[in-house]
DNA sequence: CTGAAAGCGCTTACAG
DNA sequence: CTGAAAGCGCTTACAG
């Protein structure tokens, strides 16, 4: 009954009496028609109240206007993550100049490599996709371009990464010289879903090698897994000043965890640094306002986004270069002191 | 050179020797093929690497299997509210379940009553937008299904909100029963782009009818405009405690803003709510572990979101239902007491 | 400046 | 259980 047909097209055509080609024309190739037949069918179509199906569109010029942001894990990362929420931030400004749209795909259910192939993008924007999760073999699979950010660097693609193994070393190096030996790492446990975070990873390296370097034993370091989450702060900090020995400092991989610590031990009456040095990583707004304002690594987060989507378009317009340089760009960390060590 | 023709279903119905209509089936009726037929097919298709076109398939169905998120800004919006990121990571959780993906639909530049005709989803979920923004008309043209989140009731759609109107009277009237007379109002300023947010409005009314109703002068309330951003805590207290005379207590249009007050007011060295009373609205998961915690209006957000979704799929499911009930849905707000007032 | 025709790659009654 | 055919609604050489 209310299943009124859609206007076509076609229909537009038959009504200001041309051929479907001129309609065409009319939205596509002005120039090609004659000022007053545009007009007029431009007319007609709004008085039909036609709009140009999107979908048919895409099957004839195969461009979709759209890429796919393709996350490790299920969309309540975001929860998680501030930092996604900065990256994501980063990305739709760009792409709300170049007038292209965002398609969240998030890794959820049985994830295959061949799964990007059944979505409609021009290409995609890899996040956080370590070289074991199921769509690290997606590169193969997927004739469609795409770009990593926080990617692994065994995955052949184009990777726009920070120097997470030198910053973390800078971090550790950093509290080593105030003279603290006994050092809690703050850093993301096993997860359920078994996904790996290559970042975190290669900080969790980068901390290890400074001990080793400075001639330490391993067991400076204590890795202690807490929560992403503001709201665990005491918990994830009780995890911390119950470890026996009772540490010093605590470097976290993530800003958040960091500014969750500050937190919990603000609550437990700890003060910081005087009784607990804390790091973080990343230099999230917050973290310059934070009390107190936290030590952290910083990083040129909007242009290394930028970068990274301006060669994912790149290989979108000229699909002919297949020998892309996927020579990785790693953006250096600079250590920004702050009064929380 | 490169650019190797795409694998068709028409390729692997040649290869084995079968008719395209069976290839078909092979994935979406396989009970309609022998069990032996079906096997050869799929396997041809894997030595061929077909893959079927999501598009080509959606121009078939017309279900796209995808909801496109509309926003009422750009994307740097997620950036600002943390609120949006919770409810997208909640509209996330359904959209998993029921393999739908999600389009991100910002409203940048030119933005017309139009749009989302322009747009390959099968339904849409609103967020934030008011009856005067350019998308407010956008019911009138779009014949796909869409429900609003924090909506406006002069837009003709199914809306699911809080409630707005009362949550604030509480919140004033809470601080009113404190005493407390002189109160400044934290809230959104006049955007560049004129975007007005329904739900503020709607929570500076419930403040004024708090007030008329108590008989106390307008005058009681004074609004101050600051900014959604933890890191703008000590330029938004400074805003507000500067005011002649100095307010005794503030009402904040948003968690943040009432958090970034805290910020400052800490920073400053002035107690709350000793000197300062703060209260917030919406009860972010950081607002309980503030320091102090902070007095907010709390709501099932997960639920409200997740009903609103199931309208939704609803719509999309039986797209007869034309005359779909448009009963708004207002979730009660419920004043959370904490120590911050 | 304008039109007839083929094509994008699927799905799905319909007939056997 | 299987196939020939029409259709989804556009775009774009090509020919005039």
């Amino acid at each position: 009954m209310s299943k009124k047909k859609r206007v076509t097209l076609r229909d537009v055509a038959r009504e200001a009496g041309v051929s479907p080609t001129a309609v065409s024309f009319a939205y596509n190739a002005p120039h090609q028609l004659s000022q007053i037949t545009r007009e007029r069918i431009l007319e007609t179509a709004d008085e039909l109240g036609y709009q140009p199906h999107p979908v048919a569109r895409t099957l004839a010029t195969g461009r979709t206007n759209t890429i796919g942001l393709v996350m490790p894990t299920g969309l309540d990362w975001i929860l998680h993550d501030p930092l996604f929420s900065l990256i994501l931030g980063e990305i739709g400004s760009v792409c709300d100049e170049e007038k292209m749209r965002i398609l969240i795909v998030p890794a959820v259910g049985e994830v295959s490599p061949g799964m990007l192939a059944t979505i409609a993008a021009d290409g995609f924007v890899l996040f956080s996709i370590h070289r074991d999760h199921p769509l690290g073999k997606v590169v193969e699979r997927t004739n469609r371009p795409l770009v990593m950010i926080n990617g692994d660097e065994n995955i052949r693609a184009p990777m726009f990464n920070v120097d997470d193994f030198n910053g973390a070393y800078l971090a550790c190096q950093h509290l080593l010289d105030k003279g603290h030996r006994r050092i809690a790492v703050g850093t993301i446990g096993p997860r359920e879903d078994g996904v790996i975070i290559p970042t975190y990873e290669r900080r969790m390296m980068g901390y290890e090698a400074a001990v080793r370097d400075a001639g330490l034993p391993p067991s400076t370091l204590r890795p202690v897994f807490i929560r992403g989450l503001l709201s665990k702060g005491t918990e994830s900090f009780e995890k911390i000043w119950t470890l026996e020995p009772r540490p010093t400092a605590v470097l976290c991989v993530s800003d958040v965890r960091a500014l969750s610590i500050l937190n919990g031990a603000r609550k437990a009456g700890v003060s910081v640094p005087t009784d607990l040095a804390v790091a973080g990583f990343d230099n999230l707004p917050d973290s310059a306002v934070s009390t107190p304002p936290l030590t952290t690594l910083k990083q040129d987060l909007p242009g290394r986004v930028h970068l990274a989507l301006r060669t994912l378009f790149d290989l979108i317009r000229d699909e002919g270069g297949d020998d892309y340089p996927v020579a990785p760009y790693i953006a250096p960390m600079e250590l920004e002191v702050r009064e929380s060590t």
